[in-house]
DNA sequence: TTAATGAATATTATCTTGACTATTCATTAC
DNA sequence: GTAATGAATAGTCAAGATAATATTCATTAA
C-alpha cells in the first residue's frame, strides 16, 4: 500500500540525497544565502515547488548538509576510537590533531561550507549540540579504555571529557578568525594544538 | 619653553582622561557608534574640532579606553601573582577564575563594554596581542615559580604558558555566544572552567 | 603664538523603493 | 489518486537617495 508514496519509498531517499548533493555543490560554490532554491531545483531537473515534497525549507536543506558533514566527522573519529593497537593517549591526540585538520583545510578549501555550518549550527541548536555529545561520548570511550589500561586515572570521566572537550576548542575560533588576527600560522596553530592536547594528556595520566 | 604646549603639559593628560571618561561613560550606556563625537565634546563642555587636539580619532578614543581596561586587568593579574603565601597552583587557578568572572560580569551589565573591546581589538590588532603578551608572561612567572617550589615540573615555560592560555580561553566565546547557546548556564560554565584549570594543573604538576 | 571654534567636506549609516526569492496552492499531467 | 508544476503571495535583500556624523581647516579669541 505504500508503494506509491514516493515520500517513504528508496526512490524518495535517494531523491533527497540528489538534492542534497546539487545543494551541497552550489553552497560550497556560492554561499548558502547566494544560492536558490530555483538554482538547485534546476540543478535537479525539477521545479521549485517540487524540492518542497523533499524538505520543508531551504533552511532544512541547510540542515540536511550540516548532518552529514557531522557524521562524517563522527564516523572518522570513531574510526579512530577503533582502530586496533593504539594507546588511549596516541588515540586522543590523533582525534584532536585530526580534527585540528579537518576544521582548518575544510576553512582554507571551502569556506562557505565553515560558513554553512556555522549558521545552520545557529539556527538549528540541537544539530550541534548532538554532535558535540557524539563526540564527547567517544572521548570518554577513550578515557575510560586509558583507564582500563592504566594509562590514565581518571575520577569522572564524563566531566573530564567535557573539560578536554572545552580545551581542546580554542583552535576553532582562531581559524575562524585567523583572517583578523593573521599573527597566526598554520603551522604554529597546529604545534599550539599539540601542545595543549599533550599538557591535557599528561593531566589525565596515572602517577 | 615646552611650558606653552598643552598636549605635552599635565592639564593635557588630564584633559584627556576626562574625554575618556566622559567617552567610556556614553560607550557604556549607548554604544561605541551610537555615541557621537559631538556628544563626547558636550559633556566635555568644548567643541567636537576640540577634541581632535587630544585625539587623532574616534577610534583612538577607544583605543584609549581599551587600553585602560587592559591595564586594569593587567593590574588585577599582577596583584594575584604577587600576593604573598599561595601556591603556584591556586595562583593558576585565581587567575583564570577571577578572569572568567570579570568577563563574565563585564558581558552580564555591560554588554556594549564587551562589544566596544571586541571591536577596537578587532581595529588595533597590536593591542589584543600586547595585552595577551602580558597575560602570558604573568602565567609564565607563575610556572617559573611553581618549578623552583617543586610543585610543578615544566620545561618549556614560555611555550607551556602560551598552551595554558590557549586551552584556557575557551570561556570566552562560550560567554560571547550564550545568547545563542542557551545551554550553557553561567554557574555551570564556572564548573567548567575550574574543571579545565585544574585539569591543566593536574599536566604541570611534577610527579 | 596657541587654544578653540564654526562652517565645510568626506565618510558612513539610515531609509525607501524596486527587485528578488522562499514558500504556498490551485491546476495540470500522468 | 499521486506527482509535478506555474503562477500567486509574502517576506527579504539590495541599489540608490538622504541624512548623520567624523574629520579638516580657515578663522576667531585669548
Amino acid at each position: 500500500m505504500a508503494a506509491h508514496k514516493t515520500e517513504n519509498s528508496d526512490s524518495a531517499e535517494a531523491t533527497k540525497e540528489l538534492i542534497l548533493n546539487a545543494a551541497c555543490t552550489r553552497f560550497a560554490k556560492y554561499g548558502y544565502n547566494k544560492t536558490t532554491m530555483a538554482e538547485i531545483a534546476g540543478d535537479c531537473k525539477m521545479s521549485a515547488a517540487n524540492l518542497y515534497r523533499f524538505f520543508a525549507s531551504k533552511s532544512d536543506i541547510g540542515a540536511g548538509i550540516a548532518m552529514n558533514i557531522f557524521a562524517a566527522k563522527e564516523t572518522e573519529w570513531r574510526a579512530i576510537v577503533r582502530k586496533p593497537k593504539m594507546s588511549a593517549s596516541n588515540r586522543l591526540e590523533e582525534l584532536v590533531l585530526w580534527d585540528f585538520r579537518h576544521t582548518y583545510e575544510t576553512f582554507s578549501n571551502r569556506p562557505a561550507i565553515t560558513e554553512l555550518v556555522a549558521f545552520i549550527s545557529n539556527e538549528r541548536q540541537d544539530l550541534l549540540r548532538r554532535h558535540k555529545e557524539t563526540n564527547r561520548a567517544l572521548l570518554a570511550e577513550v578515557l575510560a579504555e586509558g583507564n582500563r589500561s592504566g594509562e590514565f586515572d581518571v575520577a569522572d570521566i564524563l566531566s573530564t571529557a567535557e573539560w578536554v572537550q572545552a580545551a581542546a576548542s580554542f583552535y576553532f575560533f582562531r581559524i575562524v578568525q585567523m583572517q583578523m588576527s593573521c599573527d597566526d600560522t598554520p603551522e604554529g596553530l597546529e604545534q599550539l594544538t599539540l601542545g595543549v592536547i599533550q599538557l591535557l594528556i599528561r593531566g589525565l595520566a596515572k602517577r
